[in-house]
DNA sequence: GTCTATATCTCGATAGAC
DNA sequence: GTCTATCGAGATATAGAC
């Protein structure tokens, strides 16, 4: 299903460039060190990314193309709402724990003032015909208006779901230590994450069933 | 009450020294533009704070014991845990929204790995006798216990309420863009995401009433 | 404590041969 | 397309006069 941008060695320096962007965030990373990683030299590296702002914005273009392909799999099949949040979740969380740098980048370009990641999210909204978020807002309007949920505020509610999902990643290093999670228990730490925060949304969304529950 | 740590000039140094490096990153941040700021020369810079490495760490540690101190007052009256936990959603949005920066500065920290925090956080920590998530454990653990919130996972829910509150300010400008958030329209925004937080934290915790509500 | 001048170094980028 | 050698900007940090 993928299409196939990138040559293999593109698509290599940009695995590569990935990793040390994440590493040492866009001001901090070496293009040596990224011409290394991709075992080619220095003035290859501008021969294939011209400079450092373009391949910056093409790795950030790589990681988004992939999590929205990732996400808009599952957006369309049919369940209830609050399924479809629940599931955003779990796809989410995974991805994000199976990619753990990848927060870490986002957050930093964020935090950086995020012209480049607007830059990206315009781009490929035109070009793949989806923006996530705004599919989100549908189907939290929807479920409100089915009596699935309570009336909550859509857009905050994403926001904090969105938070939730991602905040123990961003800062992941300083959380364990926090926390004392040790290597070992970081799998299990990472499935109760997931059910804490489903078991969190449930409860503070689902309409009150009046009498049981 | 507050006591005072450094000279006006240094504390001068301090703040213009944070300014720029929530602009620009660590690594993005100048000391020609620091020294600029501060409206003394490169040299002096140097004679104050030796290095960059400590600028950083101490400009750091200056934004955490504010923060720290700021908490620190209210989490010792009296009150339910939700009324605790409300007030801390209430009084820590007022903090990042006052201080919009300082959520990037700490995302883009711990981003980079979160080394310099840690270490703040454990001299913080030795020298206020006060480490404020281990205190929020406290005051969750007891809820369960008296019944008034679900038996929720303790760290996890602490992790999902700081989520939740901080998530937005780290990516502002891009959440601004997205949702649409004219500069007219923030003040309310924050206001309603404040609201949306509390709502959200006392259906998804608080013990369900049997028959009423 | 203050400031000018400068040493030293690192990095992104490119010229130019092959 | 590939690679070596190097340029030149711009950065941290410091020496040394006052």
């Amino acid at each position: 299903m993928r299409r196939k941008i990138y040559s293999d060695k593109k698509e290599k320096i940009l695995i590569e460039a990935i990793k040390v962007f994440i590493d040492k965030g866009k001001y901090g990373a070496r293009m040596q060190k990224i011409a290394d990683k991709a075992k080619i030299n220095k003035a290859m590296l501008h021969y294939y990314f011209t400079d450092k702002d373009t391949l910056y914005e093409k790795s950030l273009e790589y990681i988004f193309t992939n999590l929205f392909l990732r996400v808009k799999d599952f957006i369309d099949e049919e369940e209830t709402a609050l399924g479809k949040i629940n599931k955003f979740v779990d796809i989410y969380i995974d991805f994000i724990s199976e990619n753990i740098g990848i927060a870490r980048f986002i957050a930093r370009e964020m935090a950086d003032g995020g012209q480049v990641v607007k830059k990206v999210m315009r781009n490929l909204t035109r070009q793949e015909n989806i923006f996530i978020p705004l599919r989100f807002i549908d189907i939290i309007d929807r479920a409100k208006k089915d009596g699935e949920i309570r009336n909550v505020d859509t857009v905050h509610t994403l926001i904090s779901i969105i938070g939730m999902s991602v905040f123990y990643f961003i800062g992941k290093p300083v959380m364990d230590a926090i926390w004392k999670i040790k290597p070992e228990e970081q799998e299990s730490f990472i499935r109760a994450r997931k059910e804490c925060i489903i078991d969190f949304i449930n409860h503070g969304l689902r309409m009150q069933a009046r009498g049981n529950n």
